[in-house]
DNA sequence: GCAAGGTC
């Protein structure tokens, strides 16, 4: 007996496929296309699925950042595929199903990520399957639209094959944005980074989906700091219909821009006392009923209704999804599959509470056919699976309001239009004319278990016809301005990602998560989207230097190169070369012209040397830690930027957290071996009040650094052990050092491996210490000479416990010769 | 520590 794997994408859709095709058929031919006979075999039990085998990841080395320059990421570095998740195990697993088989049909989803996935599924399970004899044909791809019984049927007996080029297209696309994502997120990361000590963030992170995502927030941004409002001037009129009934009348003219002109038009007409009706005219008119739902209407619903963010929309979608209650929650189609059950799906909703009684009366009179929706061949439309009480969801919370959304909106599309009478009466006063309208509701249709999307209520406009006349109760001129648009809606931004091809059903809701845990934008009231000044500077400088890495058509254009291959028209090798060679030389100009950025966030932020520097280090991985205030309704607080957590600063936070800005170098805590007190040498060489700060973690490369401005002294390298002594410099008052050596790394004189004395003074020491700017000494930093203060001399505040370290000014031209 | 795309 011949055997066939078959993999499915997930496990509902394996269950469905098995369910079917093993229907009473386990001993059928597979089909006439396959051209062999090969039976189903018995261990297809529905489970075998797959999500993704493999993701893209660099060699090495290449990914360590201070290995490596970003630019090398754009050619020299190699890729390989990963175990995507090896948890999972999944190639093994693949491997286990596949050994011994004959035949393999992949039931991938029918787009270009679908056929990448075949091709991943192949690999792993090829070499472990059985030889094909004489050439035939052992792989196959099932093409199907939806999970009917039909379609996976049809779809069996016409097996094709997996598109390679398709597969191809899409392996470009994910070197791509590898490259580019980690080659610009690397070098601005580490340029920004450290740099300014209110930058609240520890990645600044690029990509081609998450930045023109940004990009449309501060676009808004920007229309609303440059909007210039501009006073307009409007009539209204109001005539009395009855003894105590008025109608309010709006001006043809709309509004006019100039005072005088509208003043002249209220002259002309504020003297009539007779309005006379010049036309009047009802005409029937329909609120269509909506299309199926997919993913982006739900999650935009989901936003502006329900007040749920798209990430969390999504995840509360796929828990209702699992636990059977909804379809597939990721799909663009809007069109039901002809074959799909609608009545059945409404019957499902016939006994709930709320809706019972419309559910019966749509299946009495007849359910209205869907409107023609889009279809996009992936998924059917979102609907309700079965019939969910409350006592299974919860009385409250979201996933009760999600899952009622979705039946009440699947319930609408097999509604009637809502159809309502719109009635409007033409006025004249004097030579002006004036209109009123209103709407009276003839059918409720789907608006009825839509409620939110009902016509409101007006009261109706009286019955008249033209030459009638009504007494004028007033006309008056009002003065009103223009107003700015608001910030960007979650529900707006999804619009627009879907408009310019941003990001898919699935991944929308992880860009704009993206764009929100990286701090570059908050989400306000009325889940608007604010940019930080982390985001506007981010943006305003890639329009600066280069506006196509942020402007949504260079996704687009990179879209139309890869389907070129994907067509077959174009060779994967020379798209990805000339793909990657030009965003190679964006990437050098960026590079060059990175002091533009800098510009702009030298405006936002503060120089470390300004804010305070948080001298001291994570015990962990040495890098400095920064206070972060932690508050309320803030979704980053208390977020340090890096793993480490605040106990690490050792005494001074336990309890009372210490003051923004602050750090353990400013600390005075009488007895924690990390403060200021304890590690203080003496006033800083260059800056006015800053102290010298032993970094007690930074050794073998031993650090003393300025605890207000950027001033780093590098010492004594390889010491094992440098402390800070209680005894003083008989000349300067500074604090002496109290250095071991290794006998084998000794550098003192002698055989000596210990030596105390003072870093300004000492002839022993001053051959040890190198004196730097720590901005100027990063790598990153290309020219950049550190930023300097004033130099003024005023006394250092004096670490209590201490005296008062002065230095003496015949030491001056010494200490210059620390510098580099 | 980095992208975007699948999916659970």
């Amino acid at each position: 007996m011949k055997t066939v794997l078959m993999v499915a994408e997930k496990p509902s859709l394996a269950q469905s496929i098995a369910k079917i095709l093993s229907r009473g058929r386990r001993d059928q031919p597979l089909g006439d296309c396959a051209g062999h006979e090969a039976q189903k075999d018995g261990s297809f039990n529905g489970n075998d699925c797959v999500t993704q085998c493999h993701c893209d990841w660099f060699v090495g080395k290449y990914n360590k950042w201070d290995k490596v320059d970003p630019a090398e990421l754009f050619s020299q570095a190699p890729t390989e595929k990963k175990e995507a998740n090896p948890k999972l195990n999944m190639v093994k697993f693949l491997q286990v199903e596949g050994r011994g088989c004959d035949y393999i049909v992949l039931w991938l989803d029918c787009d270009k990520e679908g056929e990448n996935i075949c091709f991943e599924v192949l690999d792993a399970v090829l070499p472990v399957m059985n030889k094909a004899h004489g050439g035939e044909k052992t792989v196959f791809q099932a093409r199907f639209s939806s999970i009917m019984d039909t379609d996976i049927c049809n779809a069996m007996a016409c097996l094709g094959e997996p598109d390679h080029n398709e597969a191809l297209s899409v392996d470009a696309r994910q070197e791509l944005d590898l490259r580019i994502g980690c080659a610009f997120t690397r070098f601005q990361t580490k340029y920004f980074q450290g740099k300014y000590g209110d930058l609240d963030s520890s990645l600044i992170s690029f990509g081609p989906c998450q930045t023109p995502t940004l990009g449309f927030c501060v676009e808004r941004h920007d229309k609303i700091q440059s909007f210039k409002p501009e006073t307009y001037w409007v009539l209204q009129a109001k005539v009395n219909t009855d003894k105590d009934r008025s109608l309010l009348l709006d001006w043809d003219r709309v509004r006019v821009f100039d005072r005088e002109i509208a003043q002249m038009f209220l002259n002309m007409t504020k003297l009539e006392k007779e309005a006379q009706v010049e036309a009047t005219s009802r005409k029937e008119k329909a609120k269509q009923r909506p299309l199926a739902l997919n993913t982006v209407e739900m999650l935009r619903v989901a936003s502006s209704s329900l007040g749920m963010g798209p990430q969390h929309a999504m995840q509360t979608a796929e828990r209702l999804y699992t636990q059977g209650y909804i379809s597939y929650p990721r799909t663009e189609t809007t069109h039901y599959p002809e074959n799909f059950d609608l009545k059945g799906s409404l019957r499902q909703q016939a006994n709930h509470p709320y809706w019972a009684d419309t559910v019966k009366r749509l299946l009495a009179e007849g359910i209205n056919r869907p409107r023609k929706g889009h279809d996009a061949g992936d998924h059917p439309p979102i609907t309700p699976m079965k019939s969910a009480t409350e006592a299974e969801l919860g009385t409250t919370g979201v996933t009760r309001g999600g899952s009622e959304y979705i039946t009440r909106h699947f319930i609408a599309t097999v509604s009637h239009d809502c159809k309502y009478l719109q009635s409007t009466i033409s006025f004249r006063i004097g030579p002006e004319l004036f209109t009123c309208s209103g709407k009276t509701v003839l059918s409720p249709g789907f608006t009825e278990i839509m409620p939110w999307q009902s016509v409101p209520l007006e009261e109706s406009l009286p019955t008249c016809q033209r030459g009638d006349t009504f007494p004028v109760g007033e006309v008056k001129m009002l003065e009103k301005q223009t107003s700015p648009p608001d910030y960007l809606t979650e529900a707006e931004l999804i619009t627009l990602m879907e408009k310019h091809g941003i990001g898919t059903d699935a991944s929308i809701p992880v860009h704009i998560n993206n764009i929100c845990q990286r701090n570059y934008v908050t989400v306000e009231s009325g889940r608007r989207l604010k940019p930080t000044n982390l985001g506007i500077v981010l943006v305003h400088g890639y329009y600066k230097i280069d506006a196509e890495l942020v402007l949504p058509t260079i996704r687009s254009a990179v879209e139309k190169q890869l389907n070129l291959i994907a067509q077959g028209k174009a060779d994967y090798r020379q798209v990805l070369g000339h793909t990657l060679d030009v965003f190679k030389r964006k990437f050098h100009y960026f590079v060059d012209s990175i002091a533009g950025m800098d510009e702009l966030m030298e405006v936002s932020f503060s120089p470390l040397a300004a804010t305070g520097k948080p001298l001291s280090r994570c015990g962990k991985c040495h890098r400095f830690m920064k206070y972060i205030q932690v508050g309320a309704g803030n979704t980053n607080s208390g977020k340090l930027p890096h793993p480490c957590r605040p106990q690490l600063l050792g005494v001074p936070l336990q309890g009372s957290p210490l003051p923004p800005g602050m750090g353990c170098n400013e600390c005075t805590h009488p007895s924690c071996q990390h403060s200021l007190s304890m590690l203080g040498i003496g006033q800083c060489v260059e800056c006015e009040s800053g102290v010298l700060v032993l970094d007690p973690t930074s050794g073998p490369k031993w650090k003393v650094a300025c605890n207000k401005c950027n001033v780093v002294a590098h010492c004594f390298e390889n010491a094992h052990r440098v402390r800070v002594s209680a005894d003083t410099c008989s000349v300067c008052e500074a604090a002496l050092l109290d250095v071991d050596f290794n006998k084998a790394k000794s550098p003192l004189p002698g055989d000596e491996t210990q030596h105390m004395g003072c870093v300004f003074c000492d002839p022993v020491f001053q051959e040890l210490v190198e004196l730097k700017h720590a901005a100027s000494c990063h790598p990153m930093h290309r020219g950049g000479l550190g930023r300097r203060q004033g130099r003024g001399r005023g006394r250092a505040r004096r670490p209590p416990g201490k005296p008062n370290p002065r230095r003496p000014k015949d030491k001056m031209s010494a200490l210059a010769a620390y510098f580099v």
